[in-house]
DNA sequence: CTGAAAGCGCTTACAG
DNA sequence: CTGAAAGCGCTTACAG
C-alpha cells in the first residue's frame, strides 16, 4: 500500500496538516497558506474560519517542508574556538537576541574539538543559511568553501576573511584608554605584559598602550615590555621579570584579565600590595576579573553586543539589503575602574 | 513559466542535486540515494561511477527534502536559563561531543530571556527532533506541550518532569564528601550557608552536609546554619551572620563556589586568614574557583559530562532503543582539595 | 476573492 | 541488481 497524505510525527501518531486545516476550514490549501503568510488578501469570514481550524487543531506548519520550497533552512551557525571561554557564550547570547525574534535557530559548534576541522564542511552541507566564525582554528580553505557555497558569513576578530564581514571591537582604543588612565593617575613607570607575541589581540593592544605613551609625550622603554602568554601562568612569569628588577614598574598593563590575575598572584608573592605597590590593570572584563582580590581594572569586551552586531549584518545579507561590499563593524569597549589601579 | 526541476541555491546559482548526479552517473535518482544511503547493494562498478559522479559535482543531499520524508529535523535543543553562568556552555560541548559525529545540529537557547516563555514553543514548532531543559524559569505547562508533541526530553536537575529523563548530580554524595574532608581535617565547628533555601540545589547540599555529621556522631548546631542566596553578595552576608558571634566557626561549607568567595570577601574584612583561621569549601569549581587567592576547595560539578550524558540519553530513545519507562543518569562529583582548606 | 495543480529534492515501496 | 513513479507537506504561479 502506498503512503497517504496524512501527517505523522515519528511517533506514528497522526498531526495535523495544512491539508486538515483546509477541511475543517472549508477551503482550500492555498488559502490556509495565504491566511498564515499574509502574502494575499483573504475575506474576513474566510480569514475567520481559518485562524479558528488552526487553533483547534494546534496546526503549526512544517518547517521542512517550507525550507524545501525557499530554499532556506532557517538556522545560523555560529562557530567558536571553545565554549569553554566565557566570552563566545556570551556571543552567542547576543545573536540569540536577534534571532528568536525572526523564528531562526541559532547553532553554535567548536572548531578545537577533534572533528573541528570537519565542523564547517558539515555546517555547509547541512545549508545553514549564515554563519559567524571565529576563524581562529580555521584555514582559509574552509573559508573559500563558504564562498563558495554562497553562504553570507562574519568573522569575529581581526582577520577580515575576504568575501565576508568583520565585527571587532577596537582594542587599539581601549588599550590606550586604559593606558591612559594609569598614566593620569600618576605611574610613573608603566610595564606592559602581552600574550602570544603573533596574536593580533596583542599586538593591537599593544599598539594602544604606544599611542598612550606617544600622546603622553613619554618614551617607550623597551626592558618594560614583555611578551608572555594569554594565561595566568603567563601573567605570573612575565610579572616576575619585571618585579624582580633593581627599578620594577609601579603599574603593570595586561593584555588580557588571565594575565592580570597572574600578576596578581607575583605581586602578592613579593608582598607587594595592590595598587599601594603596584597597578594592574586586565583585558575584557571577565567574571573573573571582578571576583579576584582585589578586582580588576579593566576594559569590557562586548561580547553580547558583539554578538547582535553579528546577526544583524547577516540578516541583511539574507534580506538582500545589501551589495557584495564587505562590511566592517567596530564596537566600542568601556573602561572599568576598579581596585587595581 | 513554471518552475523547472533544476537545484539553485537562493542567490540563484545551479547547485547540483541527486538528478544531476543520476544523469552523470547514468543511472536512475533510486540508484543514486542508495548509493548514498547503503539501504540496498549496489553492483561496485555502478557505485564507483555514482561515486564519482558525486564527488566530481560536489553533491550533499539537501537536508531539507530529507527530513520532509523521514519527519526528522536532525535539530536537537537546549535550553538553559542563560548562558551568562558558565555552567551551561559547558553541558551543551557535551552534547556536541555526542551529536557532531551523528551529524546533528544543536541549537541553544535563554529560557530567561524577554521572550523566554515561547522559547520552547518556538522549538516545537520548529520540530526539534529532542531536547533538553534546565527546568529552572520553565513551567509545567510548557513541560505539557512537550510531552504531547511526543519530543523525548530530558531535563537537568532534580526535577524529574513526568514523561522525561533526568541527569543530575548526586549532589548530596559531593556534599557528603567535602564535609567529610574538613571533619577529617579537624576541624571543630563546621558551619553550612546555603543558598535559596527552597532551591534544590541547597536542599540537597544540606543534606550532604548533614549526612557527614551524622557519619562523625555529630550533632548539627542550628545556629552554625544559614539560609542565604547562591551569590557572592550572599556570601559576605551570611558569612556576616557567623564570623560576628562570640563562638565563630573555624570552617564553612559553602554550598557553591559564588557564596564561597563571598565569605573569601567576609573573612578578609575582619582579618581572618583562610585556612589558617578559617577554612572555606565551595562547590560546582567555576573558572573562578582556582583564580581567587587562596583557591577553593570544592567539588567538580561535570558540566561537559552531564552534556554527554543528555545527549546519549536523547538519542537512544530517538533511535527507539528504549521503553516508556523515565530514566535517572546521576552522574558523580569530584573533591578538588586546594589552598581554602 | 479563491481554488486546482505543479513543483521543491529527496526516499521508498513496487515492479522487474 | 536496477528503474519508474508516488509521495513527504508545503508554496506559488496560473486561472477564474
Amino acid at each position: 500500500m502506498l503512503m497517504q497524505n496524512v501527517s505523522m510525527n515519528y511517533e506514528g501518531e497522526n498531526v495535523a496538516g495544512i491539508r486538515e486545516v483546509a477541511t475543517t476550514a472549508g477551503v482550500s490549501m492555498s488559502t490556509v497558506s495565504h491566511v498564515m503568510s499574509g502574502k494575499r488578501h483573504v475575506a474576513p469570514a474566510t480569514r475567520a474560519r481559518v485562524e479558528d481550524a488552526i487553533a483547534r487543531l494546534g496546526y503549526t506548519a512544517n518547517p521542512a517542508a517550507a525550507q524545501m520550497r525557499s530554499g532556506r533552512s532557517g538556522a545560523i551557525a555560529l562557530v567558536v574556538p571553545t565554549l569553554e571561554n566565557p566570552f563566545y557564550p556570551l556571543v552567542a547570547a547576543g545573536m540569540q537576541d536577534i534571532l528568536v525574534p525572526r523564528g531562526l535557530l541559532l547553532t553554535i559548534s567548536e572548531s578545537n574539538g577533534p572533528g573541528g576541522q570537519d565542523v564547517l564542511r558539515h555546517l555547509i552541507a547541512r545549508r545553514v543559511d549564515a554563519l559567524v566564525a571565529a576563524p581562529f582554528g580555521l584555514n582559509n580553505k574552509l573559508l573559500g568553501e563558504l564562498r563558495e557555497a554562497k553562504i553570507p558569513f562574519v568573522t569575529l576578530g581581526r582577520v577580515s576573511a575576504a568575501g565576508g564581514d568583520l565585527v571587532h571591537t577596537d582594542d587599539v582604543e581601549g588599550a590606550r584608554e586604559i593606558t591612559t588612565h594609569l598614566i593620569e593617575r600618576g605611574y610613573k613607570k608603566i610595564a606592559f605584559i602581552g600574550g602570544e607575541k603573533e596574536a593580533g589581540t596583542t599586538r593591537e593592544r599593544f599598539e594602544g598602550y604606544a599611542r598612550a605613551f606617544g600622546s603622553a609625550g613619554r618614551p617607550l622603554v623597551d626592558d618594560d615590555i614583555v611578551f608572555s602568554q594569554f594565561t595566568r601562568a603567563g601573567g605570573r612569569t612575565g610579572a616576575a621579570l619585571l618585579l624582580d628588577r633593581e627599578s620594577r614598574p609601579d603599574a603593570i598593563v595586561a593584555a588580557n584579565d588571565l594575565i592580570a590575575i597572574g600578576i596578581l598572584d607575583a605581586a602578592r608573592e613579593r608582598h607587594l600590595s595592590v595598587p599601594g605597590d603596584l597597578a594592574v590593570t586586565g583585558y575584557d572584563d571577565i567574571d573573573a576579573a571582578s571576583l579576584v582580590n582585589p578586582e580588576l581594572t579593566t576594559v569590557e569586551n562586548p561580547a553580547r553586543e558583539i554578538g547582535r552586531a553579528c546577526a544583524r549584518l547577516l540578516l541583511e545579507r539574507l534580506d538582500g539589503d545589501v551589495t557584495d561590499v564587505t562590511r566592517t563593524v567596530a564596537l566600542s569597549h568601556r573602561l572599568i575602574v576598579r581596585q587595581s589601579s
